[in-house]
DNA sequence: TGCTTCACTGACCGCTCGTTCAGCGATCTG
DNA sequence: CAGATCGCTGAACGAGCGGTCAGTGAAGCA
């Protein structure tokens, strides 16, 4: 006997395509502007239906970000336990996190919506709860890899949190950047660019 | 004669109370969630006189914006001119912006909020042609800058604007950072800390 | 085939928010 | 001092939202 039954399985394709139309739709018009109505269009059910698979919009928004976060999170930890050099550490996840935003433009705003919260404070309040500490595990992953490359004397010894979100948002505006302009650089180049930016700074006369 | 006549006066009072009331709103509640009621409450008039001054809350919104971001380019360009060398441009264009933000916590948000424009097409053209200009030429001084140091040949040659963007962007997520702590390092410290991973990177070794 | 079930629908409800405008009182004018 | 002027007010309005639920019809059952 399979271990999902028949209803089962049509529950998920449910709550699957509704969640990437709702990833659709906040990425045409933003977080605030995305309404049920135009949510259940773009699915292909009615707006009651929605209801039938989440509690209210703030459920539809939160699992479908905690969705999209974890299979960003599989590629980045995927690409950082294939390398072993910080170095290419580093370029590993800024290239997952590319690809990852390249492949899903609509996610892209989801997550710039989310890390800065909106509304009531009662909503903020519970963004605070789940988004944000997804976004900050993410930012302490890196945060980590680079704290043991300090503790092994790879790198110079600062605050790798600190360090992290500056590798983190820096790149991002570059991607943010690439999706904006019709024809970008080649997509090595600029992690090639960021990489060498961070590893050896800006300045002449630093090595290599 | 006064260049001014008392009601001119008057009426630039009234534009910046409201002005200013509108940022704290914004910083309270973030953009989507500040009412034209909770405005009008804490610049202390009532909801009618708002739409005597500004033709409706987008106009209101965008002319908050330019003003504030007016503000903050003086602040840039002036620290810009201080300076002569480009590690010093760097520090102290970073330092405007710590210095700012911090004194105009309420802007930040509405600068974080309008650089991802959100509502209905016609309103994202709208910011698109206002609000991201702004920001963009805010990038471009600091990418004029880096260019004419690679000319000199201070720093090496990468593409100015994605290296503008990065820096930007890069620390403006410290600062966040900073922002949201109870008690934060001192100010210096995470300005050099900015300056010196752009100018040297984090690999051991490099010079400095 | 008639009955039951239930996932799904979309008209509807209550509410909030941006926007309007008739009216009010302070100030000016002759 | 009467009348005109005008900046300002806030109750009222309409649009549009999230959320509801009585109704519908296809599928399963007897």
């Amino acid at each position: 006997m399979p271990s999902k039954s028949k209803e089962e399985v049509v529950q998920e394709f449910r709550v699957q395509s509704i969640q990437e139309a709702t990833m659709r739709v906040i990425a045409r018009k933003g977080m605030a502007a995305a309404t049920m109505q135009e949510i259940a269009e773009e699915a292909g059910v009615a707006k009651g239906t929605i209801y039938l698979y989440f509690r209210d919009r703030d459920e539809l928004v939160e699992k479908t970000f905690e969705r999209a976060m974890g299979l960003l999170m599989e590629q980045v930890d995927e690409a950082l336990d294939r390398e072993t050099g910080i170095e290419e550490k580093i370029r590993s996840v800024m290239s997952a996190q590319l690809a990852f935003f390249s492949a899903n433009r609509e996610f892209f705003r989801l997550y710039l919506s989310l890390r800065m919260p909106e509304g009531s404070p009662q909503q903020q309040r519970r963004q605070k709860r789940t988004c944000q500490p997804q976004y900050r595990s993410h930012v302490q992953k890196l945060a980590d890899v680079l704290s043991t490359a300090m503790e092994r004397d790879e790198i110079r010894r600062v605050d790798p949190y600190r360090l992290a979100l500056f590798i983190i948002e820096g790149s991002t505006a570059v991607i943010l950047e690439r999706l904006g302009e019709e024809t970008s650089p080649d997509e090595r180049a600029d992690m090639e660019f960021i990489t060498t930016l961070i590893l050896d700074g800006i300045r002449k006369g630093s090595k290599s």
